[in-house]
DNA sequence: GTCGGCCAGATTGTTGACAATCCAGCTCGA
DNA sequence: TCGAGCTGGATTGTCAACAATCTGGCCGAC
């Protein structure tokens, strides 16, 4: 039951049906999650715990805002454990994974010139999904998937900034490469690369 | 309340009180606290988000054992977070900073010509910390810190190995000398090559 | 003898009530 | 008018009792 109401709650918050700082009540979720505050406490405990929201004693719980410069140091993080993770998948990669590789690679290049964005924004997450399994690195996926959790929004925006796939495309196609010719050190630096790049965009976009 | 039974637990794990799969039982730990069955509750969610804890549903919570595989991975971790950190510290460093980085570099050359091992593992945490503190990197620093307790063990097995600082003096020499010439990339490589170093002997000591 | 099922004690999960705290709006005096 | 202090309602913090579950040992059938 409890976990039951943290995937609620969290899904709920991630989706943004809570806004950044808006206040979580427990009463409310009780109602809204049709739960005991038992467990909406445990599950408020668990989303601090993500980072994504913030319980401070006495004064209740709120989404968590993450503002720029956190979101710079979230990514950079972000930047030098997919560098990690893209390594070791250089070095791990199959033959078979090396094709489904490919075959992302060709549907991003296919949604591009379509002009599907959602698409390309969908390929682009089940691409470093897929390299995070074929790493198999569970220490730096865990935390990679928290860190992911923080950034919903900002990530969102990133995705929607007007010519970003011609940026990243050839950067996703210098990534599969590298795995493909079992490199780790291009593997990494093209990595890198590419969410340092992020980082760029990050900082275009909050200064509109 | 709460956050003292945190505290107090926590450092009874990390002081080695409490050994790797020892069951943590919340009667006792409340007598041992001398608090409530809620607080102590509270404090092994909050361990179990550090990992130093493990609690499984209807079985209670353990110590969690850190097998050497996930050492390895945790380890692999702070490799490249503390690269990205040291990085940062050489793009930030005042002269101020940088002179006291001069002199645990110092202090550690003494320590080791002494033979005085204990006092340079102190000195080792003393200049990370202030690396990490000169970086200001405070996303990278806590995750930082969280992985160090989930290792407490497995460091300290490596600080006693014989002819360790022979080869970790050295290292430390280069990274401080990055740092104060206000070379990124230097002081990443740097310190990469002496935490990859890390990784080896953990697995020398393992395979005793 | 041993294997499966079952029982009792130990342990954890959950609840509802109560205590402590915070906060917004009010009162009142200067 | 303005600010200090107060008060009542809303919200969170804590507890102790009860329910659910697990664990290890016992018993009987084979």
């Amino acid at each position: 039951m409890t976990a039951e109401a943290y995937a609620l709650l969290r899904s709920a918050i991630l989706r943004g049906e809570y806004l950044p700082g808006e206040r979580l009540v427990e009463a409310q979720l009780c109602e809204r999650l049709g739960t005991s505050r038992f467990n909406v406490r445990a599950a408020l405990q668990d989303l601090a715990a993500d980072g994504l929201v913030k319980v401070e004693r006495n004064k209740g719980a709120h989404v968590r805002k993450v503002p720029l410069d956190e979101a710079v140091e979230i990514t950079e993080v972000r930047m030098v454990l997919e560098g990690l993770v893209a390594a070791r998948a250089a070095a791990r990669v199959s033959d078979e994974q090396a094709s489904e590789l490919d075959e992302i690679g060709l549907l991003m290049r296919r949604a591009v010139g379509a002009g599907e964005f959602r698409r390309y924004s969908d390929l682009n997450e089940r691409l470093h999904g897929l390299i995070r399994h074929i790493a198999g690195h569970r220490t730096a996926d865990g935390i990679i998937e928290t860190l992911r959790g923080q950034l919903v929004r900002h990530q969102f925006m990133v995705s929607l900034h007007p010519g970003r796939p011609a940026v990243s495309l050839p950067q996703h196609e210098r990534i599969i490469a590298a795995i493909q010719a079992h490199d780790p050190a291009a593997a990494e630096v093209a990595m890198r690369e590419h969410i340092a790049s992020v980082i760029t965009a990050l900082r275009e976009i909050d200064a509109l």
